[in-house]
DNA sequence: TCATTTAGGAGAGCACTGCTCTCGTTATCC
DNA sequence: GGATAACGAGAGCAGTGCTCTCCTAAATGA
């Protein structure tokens, strides 16, 4: 109503923003465990019951991380298929999942955030669940319009039998131009996308990839073929 | 040196071992975070401190906890693999793929120790990465065996090009009948398992994936596809 | 057999955590 | 200008991992 907001609500975001900061800063430092409300307090200069004027919650500060980061890896991996959104779909491909991978090892605390055990007892806010799907959208963007350009040939196949164990409606959104017998070939490069990433980051490959730069190229690569991916 | 062990060393492995109990009881119902040593001690009538002559410290706890949860997890998918060693190539795939689901979603919280982010600051003993290996194993057997039974038409291409990426020796030892140009589909395919349920468990398919039970067979055809599976 | 070593448990205590409550102060709104 | 609400300080509670000292009882060696 005011035509000018005053200090007050002003202070409050910026507050917000520098509890969120040096959440940020700790977190990398120490892991998800390893933060705590005091030592963020400690380091504003504040006493530690100061900032449930701002959070209620640990996990409530948790929750506003996760959905920071899903948003940074979303326009991240936006950015990235920007940037290439006039080369082949496999190119896309390629640079989209180099993006993901790019942040969760320069993030790898909050990527550990969203993408590994959920923190708390694992309740996803509606917030958090659009967040999340800018990332895939962004993956599914690629797919769909590579449909988009393949001669019509799609057989156009009844989504009857998938009805039973996909959500098509929701895919569809994402997948528009896709014919649903290949929703299963898309949900499958998804998945593998943060399943080599988990695997990587969470030391599930030590002894058996030498080198995860080029293993995650051509492991991208197979998953192309996987799709089909004009080149 | 003496004939029969006296109770001393017996009781101490007991002991040992109803912690373990215990704390597995209480990490089921509240998570790791949820897991203190304080209340094991509680729950056994002992006070906290009488728990460091068994377990120096908390992640030593949990290190034996994760040390068992593969041992588990490897036994139970070997014995699936053993009740259907005499079927195709493609149902022992399945046999095998399902055991270690079913295993995962009956124990969730052992399996995030062990596939999920890991606990305090990752340094995983070379006892566990040994553990591990049981249950890949189990699942390289498979597609050995599967390629052994295969008319000899492998290339046997160089592996000069994949040893920069990956460690093929070690893997060699896992899939001794698999030509190493094979070497990336196999990593896709071990990969994947734990990618799908990951996803699953850690709430990722929400909103696109209605019966996972469906799903994970569906994918797992897909991957046996993928893997030329002999049916 | 008896003295000695050693393992196991009890209990107090330290430093730390998340979170709650009360109490002044100070900026905002009517 | 006075009421209202936001903000921060400070004390305190219950809980944590871990350490240290002390005592008892069991295993060991001469």
């Amino acid at each position: 109503m005011s035509p000018v907001k005053k200090t007050r609500a002003a202070a409050r975001v910026e507050q917000i923003e520098t509890i969120k900061d040096v959440s940020r800063r700790l977190l990398a430092e120490k892991g998800v465990t390893g933060l705590s409300l005091r030592e963020v307090a400690r380091e504003m200069g504040l006493v530690s019951s100061a900032l449930y004027r701002y959070f209620a919650t640990r996990d409530e500060l948790l929750t506003a991380l996760i959905l920071d980061a899903y948003n940074d890896l979303g326009s991240a991996v936006e950015r990235a298929d920007r940037r290439s959104v006039t080369l082949s779909s496999r190119r896309r491909w390629h640079a989209a999942t180099r993006a993901i991978r790019r942040w969760a090892k320069s993030h790898p605390h909050e990527y550990a955030l969203i993408y590994g055990t959920p923190v708390p007892n694992y309740v996803a806010p509606e917030l958090t669940i659009e967040a999340a799907t800018r990332v895939s959208g962004a993956l599914a963007r690629i797919l769909s319009d590579d449909w988009a350009r393949r001669p019509p040939t799609r057989t156009t196949a009844s989504t009857a039998n998938i009805r039973t164990f996909l959500i098509v409606d929701n895919i569809r959104e994402l997948l528009p131009d896709v014919p649903p017998d290949h929703y299963v070939k898309a949900l499958i490069a998804w998945t593998h996308v943060f399943g080599f990433i988990n695997f990587e980051l969470f030391g599930q490959y030590v002894g058996t990839v030498r080198n995860a730069d080029v293993m995650f190229d051509r492991v991208m690569d197979e998953i192309a073929d996987f799709l089909e991916l004009g080149d």
